[in-house]
RNA sequence: UGUCCCGUGGUGUAAUUGGUAACACGUCUGACUCUGGAUCAGAAAAGUUUAGGUUCGAGCCCUAACGGGACAACCA
């Protein structure tokens, strides 16, 4: 998006590192990154800023990035998964070529190494209850003691371990784990388990194995397996590293090792970023599904009108670095807004509309005005759009007796209508309730754009819509999905959910202009006031749908209340 | 009573081999008025968690304290 300052910027520490091990001739200056996502969820906003950050890594240092699929739990993933994960990541903008590898891919290279381990006597199978396991593991300031089962030879290990691949044994009732040190500070280091039992079909490897290899025991070896360079996680795998090293340094043939670097994962406020909360509120039915406008996902952003472009955009302003952040939402709302400004094009809506009857405006008269798609950008062209005796205007742009600052219509009062003409309000109408139905106004026909005389200045232009002409249209204004006094969602899925804010999603039904009526699904507009929205998608009803995708401040109110 | 990581305006990120805190978002003013919560102009806001130390000089180095986070799934 900015690319002047993307070459002014400063290194993060990830960048620094690179440039430390170019400078040094470390792999043959080779960078090569992965994006690892496990497929039992849909990506959000915090997966971009690891996408952006491991491809554009790549991009930038003429290296690769990869796509690897992390399926080691065959009973929390699904294709469903990897389907949208993979559009997601196109969508976003990035490319994986032929790079699209699965850590089941591994699975017999995988075993093969833990057959070597258990023959170099440094894995060995467990056969204790998980209970006895975790008490021998000890706590966070005591040490562990070793297993009985820690001796077993080698012979009996290999035998086991087969029988446990062979599928002899129920869950749970074996596990293999490494042999490292049951004193160590780090948990992670005593005896880690490196592979599980698991009766259950994998997505890709269905039946095949029932035994399967534990995160840590997949990750760092197919880092290795894959020549990557630089593995860049979050920080919660910090104390994993060394075990990372540890499996890695046995797997090893040479020089080259990969290695992990940590970041601080992305948090936005007012917003709920854990896949299994975001499951929830798909799953209760709280949102219409993953792909709702309030969810922080890439697909829901992408149906409430947020751009790619705005999302990298977003993902370099945030920055990388290892301390914990709450990023203000703000800055999102901002990125959108940054892309969109110059490439939407402006339409005219009316979401509460006022009917505006121009008294010296001839009946039947249709006059079609140009007006410009963008003020910003020219080459965006202009189309025409219909001025006839009765309109609509929004509610708020109307005021019976105006504060001081108020600068839209109110009686005797004039406001230019976008790209037409100067009218007056000459007469109020009300029903027997006394709420206003109509206003009567008259128009200066001197005034219409581009006439000579049009130049005359009044202190505010409104949008408006052709009443005969304009197109009916649903519109739809989301909220984000939290409360803004409830900003630490952090407890049980209770406290969470009653936090959820009830008013998340406001349905209007205003008046769009008749062009809007072709409109594609991929465009973007933006409205006076409202914000930005895109027609939506999916939608299967013959009505236009908006989606707002950003809040709707209330100046106005501001206003009143310093008043 | 453990190990590891991290403490810079409200938020986030910077600060050449130690040289006297910068940028962005946000906030607040004001201007503009074919409108777009655009644009323009301006302002407030940290002396870098604290205390020592090294140094001519410390946000950067050292020590300690304090604060925050991570780690005890057969999850990733």
């Amino acid at each position: 998006m900015n690319n002047s300052d993307e070459k002014s910027r400063s290194l993060n520490f990830i960048e620094t590192i690179i440039e430390e091990d170019l400078k040094n001739g470390k792999n043959d200056g080779r960078i090569q990154t992965r994006f690892p996502p496990e497929p039992n969820g849909y990506l959000h906003i915090g997966h971009a800023k690891s996408i952006c950050l491991n491809f554009g890594l790549a991009m930038k240092y003429g290296g690769k990035c990869n796509l690897r699929f992390d399926d080691t739990n065959p009973v929390t993933e699904d294709v469903e998964y990897v389907d949208s994960i993979k559009e997601d990541i196109r969508w976003l903008g990035f490319d994986w070529e032929d790079r699209e590898y699965y850590a089941s891919d591994y699975f017999h290279k995988l075993y093969k190494f833990a057959i070597n381990l258990i023959k170099d006597g440094k894995a060995y199978v467990d056969d204790q209850l998980v209970e006895a396991i975790s008490e021998q593991r000890g706590t966070l300031t005591q040490h562990g003691i070793e297993s009985p089962c820690r001796k077993r030879s080698v012979e009996e290990n290999l035998d086991l371990f087969e029988r446990m691949k062979n599928g002899e044994f129920a869950e749970g009732s074996h596990v293999l784990r490494a042999k490292i040190d049951m004193a160590s500070p780090n948990m992670h280091m005593r005896d880690p388990v490196i592979y599980r039992i698991k009766h259950a079909r994998h997505h890709r490897t269905e039946d095949q194995w029932c035994i399967y290899p534990m995160y840590d025991f997949a990750h760092g070896q197919c880092d290795y397996f894959e020549g990557i360079t630089h593995s860049i996680c979050t920080l919660e795998f910090e104390v994993h590293r060394p075990l990372y090293d540890w499996l890695v340094d046995e797997l090893k043939d040479g020089e080259y090792r990969p290695r992990q670097i940590e970041f601080a994962r992305l948090n936005l406020s007012y917003t709920i970023m854990s896949k299994r909360k975001l499951l929830q509120l798909v799953k209760n039915g709280h949102v219409h599904g993953w792909d709702d406008p309030r969810m922080p996902t890439i697909c829901g952003l992408r149906r409430g009108g947020y751009t790619p472009e705005s999302i990298r955009y977003f993902a370099d302003k945030v920055g990388v670095a290892k301390r914990d952040n709450v990023i203000d939402v703000a800055l999102l709302e901002f990125s959108i807004r940054e892309d969109l400004n110059r490439r939407a094009s402006r339409v005219m809506a009316v979401t509460r509309p006022l009917k505006v009857i121009i008294t010296n405006y001839p009946d039947d008269n249709v006059e079609w005005l140009e007006t410009i798609n963008n003020p910003e950008d020219e080459s965006m062209g202009t189309r025409t759009i219909p001025f006839s005796r009765e309109l609509y205007i929004e509610q708020d742009d109307f005021m019976e007796n105006p504060p001081k600052q108020f600068f839209r219509l109110s009686p005797g009062n004039e406001v230019r209508l976008k790209s037409a003409y100067i009218i007056k309000c000459e007469e109020i109408i009300k029903d027997k309730k006394g709420i206003i139905k109509a206003l009567h106004c008259t128009y200066d026909p001197e005034t219409r754009s581009g006439k000579p005389l049009s130049n005359r200045k009044v202190k505010s232009t409104i949008h408006w819509v052709s009443a005969k002409h304009s197109v009916p249209a649903e519109i739809r204004l989301y909220d984000r999905l939290f409360n803004k006094e409830y900003p630490d969602v952090v407890g049980e899925e209770q406290d969470f959910i009653s936090n959820l804010n009830p008013d998340s999603l406001q349905i209007l039904y205003g008046f769009v202009e008749p062009s809007l009526k072709e409109a594609n699904p991929l465009d973007k507009f933006q409205f006076q006031r409202i914000g930005y929205f895109c027609v939506d998608p999916d939608s299967t009803s013959k009505k236009l749908v908006f989606n707002r995708t950003v809040p709707l401040k209330d100046t106005w109110a501001k206003i009143q209340a310093k008043t």
